[in-house]
DNA sequence: ATAATGAATGATTTCTTGATTATTCATTAT
DNA sequence: ATAATGAATAATCAAGAAATCATTCATTAT
């Protein structure tokens, strides 16, 4: 045996078997698709997935986790984009909406999977509020930092704009409106939190 | 026949039956009450209910509205408050967050109904979100003749005062949170929405 | 040792069928 | 006319049986 091979567990192996049982939830949903189509899919038997795998859930954690593991890395482009910090800050909404409109309507056994883990996991949807949490904050400081912004908690603040961009994140409302009508909105609540109702002299 | 009475349907009646399926809906929930339960409650036939009811979901849906109502006319007091505009936007959030709290905390079962019917019939809850709307845009205009605020566009803000506040008026989320907990976002969002992101000098 | 399997098991889902229930209507009171 | 009813019907629900499925494990390959 090379050295090159021989993990354990094998990685190779659970990264068939996880490309497999998206191919499956994709075209099925997760629970239309039996650890018996999964393992056929890759010529073994079911029961050798529990070799690398704990369980169904597991897999469905595992590809979740990937789908939103994607949103965050498009948002951290955004925070770390070269542009204002309020434009930064609009981006984010936009940015979210999309994932969330687009996984909806495109795909959306793979939405099901989400709420379906989202359900039976809560740490995986936590985690992942956590991390968005974590990239409005650096957001702020940033914005505080060139001077746009003059935010008192930033912690605080990215707390309350997570809040305030709720609908934008939860796949049950997208069939409220069109995906144009949600980005007006978007747009709407960055310019509310950016600039505020109190009126003020112009700067 | 005395002119008082008879007017077409016996309002009376009707408001004997919605009564009767108040308490019934409260106590056993909407799907497990029968028709038949709640005519023995008024000593008649089912038969006779449909006189004064289309069906069975149209008693849910008044008896939705009615609730949606009460949370409406409380959120009238706190627009026509006499503090300060921007304090009444803080409490309108609040007063919305403790109606949905409380609603999905004490009365659960009338909870489900508003769920329930807010899924047949969208209107309701539409019909409920445009109210909120309206006293919103009230609550702007009247801080934009006060002088506290110097918003360009009432009814376009107003929708997006709703969309920041869309966690605090769904029941499905309440179980994320405690009270508290919504209270203190609450109080941040609308510290967040009324001060804004952007830095200037203290007026 | 590591990888993989088939057979066994308990849990879950699907299906079937009988019972309940919402709704209608022809008929009876007032 | 208006109010109300009991019987009829079609839709929905629920309990239990049958089948499918996730998971385990003793055993076999490499």
């Amino acid at each position: 045996m090379a050295l090159s091979e021989n993990f354990s567990p094998s990685e190779t192996t659970s990264d068939t078997i996880l490309a497999a049982a998206m191919r499956r939830f994709e075209q099925f949903g997760y629970s239309k698709t039996t650890m018996a189509e999964i393992a056929a899919d890759c010529d073994m038997s079911a029961a050798n997935i529990y070799r690398y795998f704990e369980n169904k859930l597991e897999i469905g954690v595992r590809l979740a986790r990937g789908c939103l593991a994607q949103e965050c890395a498009a948002l951290t482009k955004v925070v770390d984009g070269a542009t204002s910090a309020a434009a930064r800050v609009e981006e984010f909404l936009l940015v979210s909406l999309r994932f969330t409109y687009q996984r909806w309507a495109e795909q959306p056994r793979i939405s099901e999977l989400v709420e379906a883990i989202a359900r039976e996991r809560t740490d995986v949807v936590q985690e992942h509020l956590r991390a968005k949490n974590e990239l409005v904050t650096r957001l702020l400081l940033d914005g505080n930092s060139n001077g746009e912004f003059s935010v008192e908690d930033p912690q605080r603040s990215a707390e309350a704009i997570m809040v305030a961009g709720t609908l934008f994140d939860v796949p049950l409302f997208m069939h409220l409106h069109t995906c144009e009508k949600f980005e007006s909105m978007a747009k709407n609540v960055a310019g509310l939190i950016l600039r505020g109702l109190v009126s003020r002299p112009i700067v």
